[in-house]
DNA sequence: CGGGTGCTTGATCTCTATCAACTGGTGTGG
DNA sequence: CCACACCAGTTGATAGAGATCAAGCACCCG
């Protein structure tokens, strides 16, 4: 017989607080402000947006649990995902500053966020440099990570990009233990992943099983095994140095 | 007969000081404290990196005229730009925290740069809080500029993805005045705007030649026209809102 | 004038999109 | 417990966008 285990009610900002101090330490001063930050927790439900194009949020979305995305939509109705975000992720702090949204952002599945007023962020920045640093620098690794999607879009073949997709999310997802060995969940169906790969859902598929039958990865259910670490990220031309885990530059 | 004007020697923090005005107001304290930064005039010579993936470049640098890219190459040789600069622009700011290069900078015509010690920038962003956040408002538009772009080469065909190129390069030369109505020079190779694009050159020429004989574009030698300016952005699908031209939120 | 660079054109081929049908799992209601 | 609907994943056939290869042309500059 199972019980039904709450998890202790921890400060969602203390996920965020992590993530940042993985980076770099920050002084006492400024955990204690980092934490001290009113939140809201929201469960969201899942393909429920959260903030669409145009909107004009008040608070920056902060995951707690769940698996959350950006993603612009075209007239045509075409898709492209953006991103993806997991616990920890503080989705949207641009919006801190960017008044108006120019993409939409929503739960693959049913996931949970706390709600952080843009203010109360700003303020915080102002007053503490050494966080608002900080959120700049998460930013920076924001857009660094953009940078390499596009040339995934732009320059590599369906192979390369589900490969180099896979690897990114099993590297990031490893740095918040949210992997088991080789392994992680990614319950994102065909279509959604390939809107963020900028392929057809049919090419895709025909790719992942390419990958399946070379050993490279498996897939059971929703979770992904990558079999073959070593020529994945050969095929992929895999390196994480954009994901800078160097941190950044010490005051 | 012609005088060799030569412009006047006049401060090249002045050029990012309006650009970061033109989006919102500063105090006299910044605008000072702006253009008191110390910087170095460097002449640059077409094709030769100022930045190369994998540097710990120490300055950041401002374009005073000329053109320049950012771009990642991958192993097979293949080359994506990331995104163009032009006078005004602060290339590579992200620099100032992120200590390692993940892409290249280099410019497509002689062009003049100024640099800037990133130390120099760090310490008057924790100083005025005021110019960090007018900062790190400048790296989200990058960043949002380089979701369009994802957008761009992952969902939009060859003649969608050109056409909006060239109205995204139209619209932000225009907010530096260096457009003549509905014409801009645009000194880069078609080789290259293919690596902009995602597409091989073959294929852009071809794509060009068909918005000319559409009449919806003319080019003379580098300058390029746009001839029908609402024909074109209904192709392209351009919107500059994710350029932000409301700026960033009022403090 | 020669040679480089960049643009243009044609032919061919490959990758990927599109359309459509079928399978299998899951959930729901009778 | 079965019938049914629904959805994600799979498969096949076909079309089309764009890549690649190769060659010719125009212009510039020393």
């Amino acid at each position: 017989m199972e019980h039904a285990v709450k998890p202790p009610p921890t400060n969602p900002l203390a996920l965020y607080l992590a993530k940042l101090e993985r980076r770099s330490p920050l002084s006492e001063e400024s955990r204690e402000a980092l934490l001290g930050l009113p939140s809201r927790l929201r469960p969201l439900e899942a393909y429920r947006d959260i903030i669409r194009e145009g909107d004009r949020p008040a608070h920056c979305c902060l995951v707690v649990n769940g698996l959350v995305s950006r993603y612009k939509t075209l007239r045509n109705g075409s898709r492209q995902i953006l991103s993806f975000h997991f616990a920890g992720d503080m989705v949207d702090l641009q919006g801190a500053l960017v008044v108006i949204a120019d993409h939409g952002v929503r739960a693959h599945i049913p996931s949970e966020i706390a709600l952080i007023e843009h203010a109360e962020i700003l303020e915080l920045a102002a007053r503490l440099p050494e966080v608002g640093r900080a959120l700049w620098f998460d930013t920076l690794i924001d857009a660094a990570v953009f940078r390499e999607w596009m040339v995934n879009v732009g320059r590599r073949t369906a192979l390369q990009r589900t490969a180099h997709l896979l690897l990114e999310l099993h590297y990031r997802m490893s740095e918040i233990g949210a992997t088991d060995g080789d392994s992680f969940s990614l319950p994102v169906s065909q279509a959604d992943l390939s809107d963020a790969l900028g392929i057809s859902p049919v090419h895709l598929n025909r790719t992942l099983q390419w990958l399946r039958a070379e050993r490279l990865i498996r897939s059971i259910s929703r979770t992904v095994i990558i079999e073959d670490p070593v020529r994945l990220t050969e095929i992929a031309g895999f390196q994480p140095n954009y994901l800078h885990p160097e941190g950044p530059r010490a005051p």
